[in-house]
DNA sequence: TACGTCGTTCCGCTGGACGGGACGCGAAAT
DNA sequence: ATTTCGCGTCCCGTCCAGCGGAACGACGTA
């Protein structure tokens, strides 16, 4: 038993599987044994046994490897199964940390958005995640909403739009301009819309193929956001949030 | 060595992430153990040593396993690096034997449709992928249109569209509206628009998150494809499509 | 408090996995 | 056209990695 308590040949195989993903597509026994410091009957060896379970897929021209089906299955399964708010529980608290305000992360739940994951400046607070929120009316909710088809905002008109303030949109016209709004310059924003004295801003999250997975917020109490510090907010908020999209796989879109 | 030239403990590894694959999220060492006739010592420094990878990890409350990140990222790369067109070759012989017409597959490649599979009724007809076709004025072109952002057509439509025939569609209002048909069909036809004598239905192929991957055509010469056939072929094209996405690890979606 | 189950760790044993070398095949060089 | 080279696969003797069994600590339940 080598490298503390590791099983050798399966360290081996998912040394191989991780190079197939670091490769252009595909490559050939030899250069994967030569890449990985195996004897190239080694990796001819376990090659053959994840091909068997469908893990690779050989090139009947070529003789090249590439990662197979099973992959591709596997790594959607992963996906719907993913942990997000862990994966992003340390961005959250670090930028919440340093611009001493409270942020989210959203994820849309039906016709709401769910708090996911919360850190406050201190970082010590109580967890108020688990919450839900309407769409229309924060930050969050309107990236969401944003990166819906339209006829899913439509529908949501019809039931209503609820005004919590007077400064909530309720009108879906208005509400289709906002959104456009929020998808020319990529992010959102929510002046005392939801809650009176509560301003907020926020940024998609992506995962690996441009698909929005979550909203990253940060809000705060009082005037402490007003529009002249949005710019800031926003470039700190969409930092984190590529440091989410990097650990999911991805590379983060510009909206 | 066991069942044929398989290394031992990494066909197990294998089977304990194809295992997770089918679990409800995630599954303990005892449970994956018995499920594949495992020691639960051997099953869990198996998972350890692909935990040590990122290929599944461990919650820290439960002690249960789940797929990981490195899966994720492998998922999408194995994805992106996918041999459709090997895929998705049987089921276009397969149906084009059936119905006695021409299948093809096509993907979007710049401001064009390529065939990247072809099989005609014969099955034993010259090989014709690799070909360009123009978007607007061939069914599965439309196809692929219609899932693409509607500021994706507005662009194309200031290049201009080229009237290969009578029958093709040249103003940007009316291809908006035929998009639209499409969409809510759920398939498009070309009667005549891009070849004069040629017919065809296309339907979308789906990957395994409702995201359009090709367009799946069935054409034919002369008046083969009149519209009251379109029904059956497109019912047909459609269980096609779906058999194609299942092996790519999908749930064909509906439109 | 006692019991059962889980996941992990340790250990002796042995057969599975290894590297070396040979081989056939196809492409490149001559 | 022939020769050379590199690739991937296969075979085989060797040896230590991986195995199952047992014990242990932790945790949940009665």
């Amino acid at each position: 038993m080598l490298d503390g308590n590791a099983v050798r040949s399966v360290d081996r195989a998912a040394s191989l599987l991780i190079a197939l993903g670091e490769s252009q597509g595909e490559a050939g026994v030899t250069e994967l044994a030569r890449r990985l410091g195996l004897h190239k009957s080694t990796a001819s060896r376990l090659l053959a046994t994840l091909q068997k379970r469908g893990l690779v897929e050989q090139d009947d021209d070529s003789g090249k490897y590439r990662l197979g089906l099973a992959v591709v299955r596997l790594g959607g399964h992963a996906e719907r199964t993913l942990d997000l708010r862990s994966i992003a529980m340390t961005e959250l608290e670090t930028l919440a940390r340093s611009i001493k305000e409270t942020t989210t992360l959203e994820t849309l739940e039906g016709d709401t958005a769910l708090t996911i994951a919360y850190s406050d400046a201190s970082g010590m607070g109580r967890d108020r995640s688990g919450r839900s929120s309407p769409l229309h009316a924060t930050a969050p909710g309107k990236v969401l909403l944003a990166n819906l088809p339209e006829r899913e905002v439509i529908r949501l008109s019809k039931v209503g739009f609820t005004p919590y303030t007077s400064h909530t949109i309720v009108r879906i016209d208005l509400l289709l301009e906002e959104l456009a709004r929020v998808r020319k310059r990529g992010f959102a924003t929510a002046f005392g819309e939801f809650e009176p004295s509560v301003n907020a801003i926020s940024v998609p999250v992506y995962d690996q193929r441009t698909s929005v997975v979550a909203a990253l917020e940060v809000r705060a109490s009082g005037n402490r956001i007003l529009p002249s510090r949005v710019p800031e907010l926003v470039e700190r908020a969409r930092d984190a949030a590529a440091v989410i999209t990097d650990r999911i796989g991805g590379v983060a879109a510009s909206l």
